[in-house]
DNA sequence: TCGACACCCTCG
DNA sequence: GAGGGTGTCGAC
């Protein structure tokens, strides 16, 4: 693999190697490159012996940053006299392992990112700011001997430091936490006590619970399922390296496998790593690792506080997690006893990280695990076609369960066409019939439209104009409830206007349906019917998804109403009806794999119905109801519609058959984003395996103030593709034009784009 | 003459 | 990306 100019190969080197002088520092900033730093003599440096990997405090410009030393050297081809020296070291060892560091490595090269980006993402926020690389520690108090022995009457005139001895009758240890919703004295009466020394203060590292309730051996498997864990074992057991794909039907229990091949990782002494959708990371999930694994574990996603996320990052550094379960960005765990890693959902999007450091959180995981040398499963009900074509074509095992868990048969799907039915509020007739049956049956609805807010589109009668963004090209979306207009693309948010601003017409007309003006409908219509709508504007606070995503489990709900949200991996076992309003977004889209996700999302959608010894129905409004897609909905039929969206993307050598890469740029100012990215194309070397396309705007030209270009790179191989690359971006570094540009024109890089916006 | 702002450059 | 330096322009 080439070596870049800004990245040089780093070897990890024994802290006890020859006397070096010279630091190479990977700093926190979007630059591909790395800076030396000099090495002030032992009695001046502060800190420890500086080693690769260990973190350094160093001065860059008029700042001070926190980096990570890539190499240690005894000369640099920067000039000497002009070489700052480290501020201080801070870490005795290296932050990662050997085997993390060269994954890090690697995500740097293959997405072509700043090295000191890539290892900044994956600290937890406390290191990144130079805390200690030491364990969380939580402090509390509890009583001396000397405390026990003194009259309480001693403290009469000190009532905080009083009511804290107090509290000591009931409870021998108290923490911070203990004290949160009292007086703010309370530090200083600590204190007093402290030095009084009626109290002593300790400082612990909180431990990880063993489940009491757990109980491993209740879980019992079916025939399908008993058979793909055979076919797991041999690999489970072997301790090396391989990918497997179990692709199985909804509701035909995943997790199970998942749990038993686990177990079996765990039982062994090693650790596990799973992976799930941003969503995915459920109370429900959570209850049933714990139950049914009964092994300390961690959690790592974006809801925890930086205190949370150091205690976790910690717990599984040291090996006392034995399953860490996280979203994307735990694929960073510090894991060195790993033995297994579990992906679920593997084709959720929400594992390609969006901004940043552009990676795919699963690509990863199966690099880390080649690294580790250790198995890893991928599952889904509908695979990505990467992962689908890998395991057809035998690079990854592929296992199926094509049974559902409970018995129940597969909903049966009917298409309504919205060109024969009129709808009303987005729902036709038999739609509202089908609701209403249901209902009267005591089951549960669950209904699907992908458009939050109360319309789309707001349009003058008379003159034609509609309401648009001033900072995007898109209208705004009428919220009604709070009288607002939104745009979904920047966030902004205005008044409703009575009137139309370019001709004062009161005639405004509210065009297309989202969530809230169904919800509106149905509530006319069905009164007595709990409704509950899940989408992002009805869960924009915290821990607010969660709990209506278990309101509507545990059944405190008849008709659910949602966007995506709704979608990923949740049960709802009551389910009996699941209508979806327009499947028709994404049906022509001009991104090549809209079809791909819509096929997932209803899919995924459809079943939700029918578990539980029901067959669920599922009802379809559509507008294209020839379009030979639904022949595959309909069926359930994924690997024919994979293996007819794997001919199309073959015959134009689209992935996972080609390989993209995309650069996007934008800028305050029209055109110049387009510029900057012909100079980009005009930088690339020319060579027949790759093309270039021509930059274009991005179909949405102008969002949030700043005008969108985009450039198109694909080949058929992707060391080709990388190189191009490599290559294009030092000649652009060098063409002075481009450099100018690129003060006002910010620009990424994405390998693997999975959208194209 | 001053401050606001855009622009540009550097960062070891 | 952030911070600082420089140049431009309008207001006072």
């Amino acid at each position: 693999m080439p070596a870049f100019k800004w990245h040089p190969a780093a070897s990890q080197q024994s802290r006890h190697a020859v006397k070096q002088t010279i630091a190479t520092v990977a700093v926190p900033v979007p630059l591909r490159r790395t800076f030396d730093f000099k090495i002030p003599p032992d009695q001046a440096l502060r800190g420890p012996q500086p080693c690769v990997g260990a973190r350094v405090q160093v001065p860059f410009g008029a700042r001070e940053l926190i980096g990570v030393i890539i190499q240690l050297k005894d000369h640099s081809e920067y000039p000497e006299h002009k070489l700052k020296s480290l501020i201080k070291t801070l870490d005795p060892e290296p932050v990662f392992d050997p085997l993390l560091w060269s994954v890090l490595q690697w995500i740097s090269r293959y997405y072509i990112a700043p090295i000191g980006e890539v290892l900044d993402t994956a600290l937890p926020q406390v290191l990144r700011k130079g805390n200690p690389l030491a364990p969380p520690v939580v402090r509390s108090w509890r009583l001396t001997e000397h405390g026990r022995s003194c009259p309480i009457e001693e403290l009469e005139r000190a009532p905080l430091q009083l009511a804290i001895v107090k509290r000591f009758m009931h409870r021998e240890v108290l923490s911070p936490i203990d004290f949160k919703q009292g007086s703010s004295g309370w530090r200083q009466a600590l204190a007093s006590l402290v030095n009084k020394g009626w109290i002593e203060e300790q400082s612990s590292v909180p431990e990880l619970k063993e489940v009491a309730d757990s109980d491993p051996s209740q879980v019992s498997l079916n025939e399908q399922q008993r058979i793909v864990v055979q076919k797991l074992q041999p690999l489970l057991r072997a301790d090396r390296f391989s990918t497997s794909l179990l692709h199985g039907v909804t509701g035909s229990g995943k997790t199970e496998v998942y749990f038993a091949a686990m177990r079996q990782v765990i039982k062994h002494g090693r650790q596990v790593l799973m992976l799930v959708p941003e969503i995915g990371l459920t109370p429900q999930l959570l209850q049933r690792v714990k139950t049914q694994l009964g092994c300390p574990m961690v959690t790592m996603h974006s809801g925890l506080n930086p205190g949370e996320r150091h205690l976790a990052w910690w717990h599984a550094r040291q090996g006392s997690a034995k399953v860490v379960i996280g979203t994307r960005s735990a694929v960073f765990a510090p894991l060195q006893n790993l033995g297994l890693i579990v992906i679920d959902e593997e084709h959720d999007g929400s594992f390609k990280q969006q901004d940043g450091v552009r990676y795919q959180a699963r690509d990863v995981a199966i690099y880390r695990a080649k690294q580790h040398d250790i198995p890893i499963v991928l599952g889904s009900a509908t695979p990505s076609l990467e992962s689908y074509a890998n395991a057809r074509s035998g690079r990854y095992q592929y296992l199926t369960l094509t049974a559902r868990a409970t018995s129940t048969d597969m909903p049966e799907v009917e298409l309504l066409d919205l060109n024969r039915l009129p709808s009303i509020d987005g729902l036709s007739p038999t739609m509202t019939e089908a609701i209403e049956a249901t209902l009267n049956d005591g089951k549960q609805v669950m209904l699907f439209l992908n458009r939050r807010g109360y319309a789309p589109v707001l349009y003058c009668a008379d003159c034609g104009t509609t309401v648009k963004c001033h900072r995007c090209d898109s209208h705004l979306t009428l919220h009604r409830s709070i009288a607002r207009m939104r745009c979904h693309h920047c966030g902004f948010e205005g008044n409703t206007n009575k009137q139309c601003a370019s001709c004062n017409s009161e005639r405004l007309v509210e065009v297309g349906e989202g969530t809230q003006r169904v919800e509106e409908a149905l509530a006319q219509r069905f009164p007595a019917a709990r409704l509950l709508r899940i989408d992002r504007d009805s869960t924009r606070r915290k821990g607010e998804l969660a709990r209506l995503l278990e309101q509507a489990s545990a059944g405190d709900a008849d008709i659910l109403l949602g966007t995506q949200l709704l979608t990923k991996g949740h049960d709802f076992p009551a389910v009996a009806l699941v209508g979806i309003l327009n499947a028709d977004q994404g049906l022509y889209s001009t991104d090549f794999r809209a079809s791909e996700v819509l096929f997932q999302q209803l899919v995924q959608v459809s079943g939700r119905a029918g578990r539980r010894d029901q067959v669920g129905r599922v009802l379809i409004q559509t507008s294209f109801p020839d379009d030979p897609f639904f022949s595959w909905v309909i069926k359930h039929d994924f690997n024919g519609f994979a293996q007819h969206l794997l001919k199309q993307r073959q015959a134009c050598n689209y992935p996972p058959f080609g390989y993209f890469a995309l650069m996007r740029a934008d800028s305050t100012h029209q055109s110049r984003a387009l510029q900057f990215l012909r100079h980009a194309r005009a930088a690339m070397p020319c060579r027949d395996d790759v093309q270039i396309m021509d930059p274009i705007p991005a179909p949405m030209e102008r969002r949030a103030g700043r005008h969108r270009a985009q450039l198109l790179f694909s080949a058929s191989n992707r060391s080709a593709l990388h190189a191009t690359l490599v290559s294009g971006l030092e000649q652009l570094a060098n063409d002075a034009l481009a450099t100018k540009l690129a003060g006002s024109v910010r620009w990424n890089l994405d390998i693997d784009p999975i959208d194209h916006y």
